[in-house]
DNA sequence: TAAATTTTTGTATGTGCATTCAGTTTTTTG
DNA sequence: CAAAAAACTGAATGCACATACAAAAATTTA
């Protein structure tokens, strides 16, 4: 028992450490100068390792992705936890897609690559589908049982179409903080919203 | 000089052949299964003809998306030539950003992963940063002198990253047509701007 | 401490690739 | 038509890389 409780928790640092220094390799070189050797040096070890705790490259570089997404998934859940009405949910949603810290170059670098390959990787792809499916399910939330349908579908593709905007635009190293995000795309959304959609969304 | 007319026409047409060759290739392929070989190949041509017509695979990856690009802005100059209005300079302007035939998803994933890649290659940054200066400085053609400066940047802000997040999610298969992208811009523009601001434009 | 096990190393292997170039074919010129 | 120039070929070169693996080092077990 020791045992595997041991082997598991280096396992799980090595593995840990293997991605950060995948991550910072990423930043630097992108996602084609991304090699297994730059990885291994940049985590302080030899090059066979990778090997040894994953499957392949192509491995560490899909828990890379995941480990972000599952932040924002997580910074999300939180802020949705805490709101008690529905624009509060909205804001929530919104603020929760921009992260401090989080909502980086590199970061948003990194996803979008994902989104560029997904083209061509079906792994890469159902990663991105699960990760928009629960912006949806989100903001549906928010609408449901108060706009019609059509006009939630309209109001959910303009905010979602905002935030992935702004993420690509934060990739190219534009200077947008979080705040100055998350104020923009709240501003669209109050002014697509009628006077009296919005009340209700405040009950 | 026929010599050097005609020595200049099959150049003109074999770096267009290879241009949609590669283009083709990146289609099926994506950014990282573009090699040399695969690209000579679809072009019909054999293997060392890309080092006689471009320096290298790099350069044929360049032409491509500044033909692109090109295209794109082709698109918006003509729709601006147009437009007697500055609201139909306004509409001219989006409706360029999204031809028919254009705004498809191979080249959606092609300029997305131009903008990927922006980060660790200078040029493609050089490459992006024309495009948006020249988005920048047509739309500001229309506010100048009619908004200030600064609700002038935010609306610019709102609706370029609208379109970019428009051109991403196209870049990702979902099926906006170029109607509906070119009518979900035109919402939020006009749901941003007050009456009597949008007054002023019409004039 | 000695044996067993896990972890780490660094080299070896083979693959895929871009690019080069000496030679061949096609076209142009005079 | 013959000589010259241009267009094109495809095999050869060499490099960068992912992965495998045998051996070594470190750690745990008994």
């Amino acid at each position: 028992m020791t045992k595997i409780a041991f082997r598991t928790r280096i396992e799980d640092l090595r593995r840990r450490e293997l991605i950060q220094a995948a991550h910072r390799v990423f930043m630097q070189h992108g996602l084609g100068g991304m090699t297994t050797k730059r990885i291994c040096e940049e985590a302080g070890m030899s090059a066979g390792i990778l090997s040894y705790y994953f499957k392949g490259k192509e491995d560490v570089l899909f828990a890379m992705v995941r480990l972000n997404n599952r932040l924002l998934m997580e910074a999300v859940a939180i802020g949705l936890s805490q709101a008690t009405t529905r624009w509060g949910r909205l804001q929530a949603i919104i603020a929760g897609n921009f992260p401090e810290g989080l909502f980086e170059p590199n970061i948003a670098n990194a996803w979008l690559s994902v989104c560029a390959a997904s083209a061509t990787n079906a792994r890469y792809a159902r990663l991105q589908r699960i990760f928009y499916a629960r912006l949806q399910s989100n903001l549906a939330s928010v609408f449901r049982d108060v706009l019609p349908d059509a006009r939630f579908k309209q109001i959910a593709l303009a905010l979602g179409t905002m935030i992935d905007g702004l993420w690509l635009r934060r990739a190219t190293g534009e200077a947008l903080s979080p705040h100055d995000s998350i104020a923009l795309v709240l501003a669209v959304a109050t002014a697509l919203l009628t006077e009296a959609e919005r009340a209700q969304l405040q009950a």
